[in-house]
DNA sequence: TGGGTTCAAATCCCGCCGTTCCGACCATTT
DNA sequence: AAATGGTCGGAACGGCGGGATTTGAACCCA
């Protein structure tokens, strides 16, 4: 349960701007079911809804289920914990050291991407 | 950053050597029966035995149960991502909260690069 | 010698985290 | 428009992780 199944593992998110629940299922590696468990469990999962009560996802929102898919299943929190860590996360974004830490590793990470594209 | 831990609440730690599985358990608000448990599950967790079988806990065995009370009781991991955590810190020469930011901030860059390749 | 503590091991139990079923609805293909 | 296949919510169901309780004996200190 605790082997790393890591989301570099997952196929690569296709360029298009919504996703039925069953792509969003293979795209992340969670049954449909499951997606719809999730959206009762943590708030921040809430794709749009549109003729009958279809859900359209979004970029952010397969995303959003890799993340608590890897805080439930890589990191081996409980629900309850990858709430905690999605939220604390989304405040911890805001405060400045952390935030410019990361945009710092970001930066350098895309300059190692263009490295990359060139050679 | 993280979550205060509740072991600020829990008594100061008395100047002895050893401590009984009672002593433990209220030093650490953990019944004795989960202690024997937890010992089946955190390989770390070995106090000495002797006189009939009898635990005899040391300081260092106390603070290792606080940290996993905190793990599993503030922090919200399961059994085993409380164990990934106590190993990979045993394996960092550095404290587990800044372990345990930089897990966080390589998942976080895991989520970032993934929109990266999109753009 | 008696009351409190501890022991290992077996058994029990509850709630988390899904799973399975369901009839009905929707979308795409032919 | 019929056929095929994905999706809907809700309720009932289930495994099992994480303890909790029980048992009966050994131990410790007074």
């Amino acid at each position: 349960m605790l082997e790393p199944s890591h989301n570099d593992e997952l196929p690569v998110i296709p360029g298009k701007r919504y996703f039925t629940i069953g792509e969003v299922s293979e795209l992340c590696a969670v049954k449909p079911h499951v997606l719809r468990y999730w959206e009762q469990e943590f708030p921040q999962l809430k794709p749009v809804k549109r003729r009958g009560n279809r859900r359209y996802y979004q970029r952010q929102d397969v995303l959003t289920i890799r993340q608590i898919r890897s805080l439930l299943y890589d990191q081996g929190f409980t629900i309850g914990g990858a709430r905690l860590q999605m939220s604390s996360e989304a405040t911890s974004s805001e405060s400045g050291q952390l935030n410019q830490l990361v945009v710092r590793m970001i930066d350098d990470l895309e300059h190692l991407l263009d490295l990359l594209k060139i050679k």
